[in-house]
DNA sequence: ATGGTGGTGCCACCA
């Protein structure tokens, strides 16, 4: 089995692009992040024309999320428990949705961006980091022996090697002690980035801006991740990020991460 | 040498 994860940056810009990719990379589940649309908007058929079930959670133009599976789609959640929400009064935003796909349990996550370190949206995104990790932590509580896939765009770059230059982060997001603390929460609550042993730094990335032809210039960040349980982890065989799929036009801004599964 | 969306016809917001 094959499970992927991938921040399409708008799904109906997209849906030609997102068909091929399907086609090319013969994955069996698809966690989506970025789909910018409401659920009345989102093109189904891109999807089901290619023999996949999908579950779609958007509430707006921003944010969005969805996972699409040829091995069975059940138990669709929408929102983690205690998932932080945002304005006045608070909501909770589409960035978090749960199914049942062959067996594992299946999260599309997109973590807030947080902006700027003296920003509103950077307290929201420790914030919702932190409740993910207790969550996921409750889910192998519950169940030590179960196989969650926690997947999406997480917005953190945890280890140095994961942009760049480190230098042109200084006092930025995404690199910060908070940031790399609150990420490595989830990995020490039981979930391990599956995709690292597979596709080792430094300067292997899975996002790379639009701006100023950061992608030829190779000034990207790795930023989207596969956590695994314990038995899922297990059964890991091989896993790549598609590089390819960032090249050419009409490209998502992110790359898709593929894991492969025995 | 940025791109997507939505409300308006270029601009604001988000990344």
């Amino acid at each position: 089995m094959r499970v992927a994860t991938w921040n399409v940056n708008s799904v109906r810009a997209r849906g030609d692009r997102i068909a091929a990719w399907l086609e090319r990379a013969d994955v069996d589940v698809v966690a989506i992040q970025e789909t910018k649309c409401r659920d009345d908007q989102f093109p189904e058929s891109v999807f089901t024309g290619l023999g996949y079930e999908v579950a779609h959670h958007g509430l707006s133009q921003w944010n969005g999320v969805a996972v699409a599976s040829r091995v069975g789609l059940t138990d669709v959640q929408v929102a983690f428990p205690g998932q932080p929400g945002w304005g006045d009064p608070a909501a909770a935003e589409a960035r978090a949705i749960g199914a049942t796909c062959g067996g594992v349990r299946v999260w599309s996550l997109y973590v807030p961006n947080g902006r700027e370190v003296d920003d509103p949206h950077y307290v929201y995104k420790l914030e919702w980091l932190e409740q993910l990790r207790a969550a996921a932590r409750d889910w192998l509580a519950e169940d030590p022996g179960a196989q969650i896939a926690l997947c999406g765009d997480w917005n953190v770059a945890p280890e140095d090697g994961d942009v760049w230059d480190m230098a042109e982060f200084e006092g930025k997001t995404h690199v910060t002690k908070l940031e790399r603390d609150a990420f490595r929460a989830v990995v020490e609550a039981g979930y391990t980035d599956v995709v690292r042993p597979h596709a080792p730094g430094p300067g292997v990335y899975t996002y790379w801006d639009y701006k100023g032809l950061s992608f030829p210039k190779r000034k990207g960040m790795r930023i989207d991740f596969l956590l695994a349980s314990p038995a899922l982890a297990a059964r890991v065989s091989g896993a790549r990020i598609d590089r390819d799929e960032r090249k050419g036009k009409g490209a998502s801004d992110h790359a898709p991460v593929i894991v492969e599964l025995a």
